[in-house]
DNA sequence: AATAAATTTTAGACTTGCCTAAAAATATAT
DNA sequence: ATATATTTTTAGGCAAGTCTAAAATTTATT
């Protein structure tokens, strides 16, 4: 049986992994988890005992397909857990990550397939970020950072890369939520700044906010 | 910051002091919490030291009002998420159990306030259990044993004392569920069986199943 | 290529929650 | 009232998961 502490390790590395593209340093997790290097290091040698990971003394971690299913699967009730709570419980997209940080380790297969189909089987949570299936597969669609659209540019906002509720707090004060239509009329290149409209009317935002919005191209 | 065991200890020590209402003994938790006395001793000081209960040596436990407060709220959880299960995600009341058990640990105040809303404020569990409302008060209604009724007298099932899954599933197979309507024909004083009809038919049950059944008097 | 810097691992310790075995206290029976 | 049985506590130990400090290894710099 696999201990909570144990899913929260494959479940930062699984992120890591997608993120780096390749082997997760033992310092990455450490950060991530906000504790120690030593401490990973224990846990990498027991994760590598349950061949959830791959681990070689001083070169890193990566998951093992036994271990790349059981995180998907953490990450895929966690999603859909934010779904059902901003859906179905009057929660706002920034208050969802804490709540479903703990009802992601709960163990019940049935549970989270009822909550699944309770949801009508959506594909992406609150912040646009896509659901693994029940075997750990991901349906990605092509989205780009906002301020990588040229003037003129018109586009659907889809997702955010940061989810931090300071972030999405500023998005819901300024209007800003999944769907919205976006156009780019103007870019500053002094400190690349943008003027989008947004419900038809401007707004000035800043290279940070642009780099954070995930958008789809019309 | 109460941990899990803190809080399934608490729980324990809490149906029990209903059960016996008194103090509780550290072999009557060791029973219930399936652990070994000297455990119990370990954790009834540490609870003492929490202010969650008052122990003196020798002489058991009893829950504080920071104590009881606490444990209400995990059964309140508890049941709360029971009745969602069945009403909400096709759960049937003998698959219930061990999933609230999970769930009546996730720490997040609005989650249950709205998880309550969301089932209209529900009184009683699928077993018939009053749910502690929020200050873990609980409003019971007079129920009494079936095995109690006299002959000719009606009742209604109100509840049932064990919820084991076997229990539950026999009531499932003959057709017994809170609100079904019951009227006692023959009481057998050989084996103290009695013969009910419910839904227009006659039915033997045996002194251990009326024993478990609760039901209200019309 | 040698040295400095950064990363990673090891060694040893601490806390929580559990255990066994033995001792102490309480309850029961004669 | 004393002996016996039961309950409860103490003492010491173990595993998980974390930490600090020191040692080992890898990476970067000159």
């Amino acid at each position: 049986m696999i201990t909570l502490s144990e899913e929260n390790y494959l479940k930062a590395i699984y992120h890591l992994e997608r993120q780096i593209g390749g082997t997760v340093s033992t310092n990455a997790i450490a950060e991530k988890m906000d504790t120690k290097a030593s401490s990973v290091t224990d846990m990498s040698k027991k994760l590598a005992d349950k061949d959830y990971v791959i681990y070689k003394k001083y070169q890193g971690v990566s998951l093992t397909d036994k271990g790349h299913k059981i995180a998907a699967n953490v990450v895929r009730k966690h999603r859909l857990w934010e779904v059902f709570l901003v859906e179905k419980l009057n929660f706002s997209w920034d208050e969802v990550h804490d709540v479903a940080e703990q009802l992601e380790h709960i163990k019940s297969p049935k549970l989270i397939n009822e909550i699944d189909a309770f949801l009508e089987f959506p594909t992406h949570d609150p912040h646009g970020d896509p659901i693994p299936d029940k075997d750990g597969n991901i349906f990605v669609l092509d989205k780009v950072s906002l301020s990588k659209v040229a003037i003129n540019g018109l586009c659907t906002c889809v997702g955010v890369l940061d989810s931090s509720a300071e972030f999405l707090k500023y998005l819901d004060k300024h209007k800003i939520a999944l769907g919205t239509q976006i156009k780019v009329v103007e870019k500053e290149s002094f400190d690349e700044s943008m003027t989008i409209i947004i419900h038809d009317s401007e707004l000035n935002i800043s290279k940070a906010v642009a780099n954070n919005l995930y958008v789809k191209m019309h």
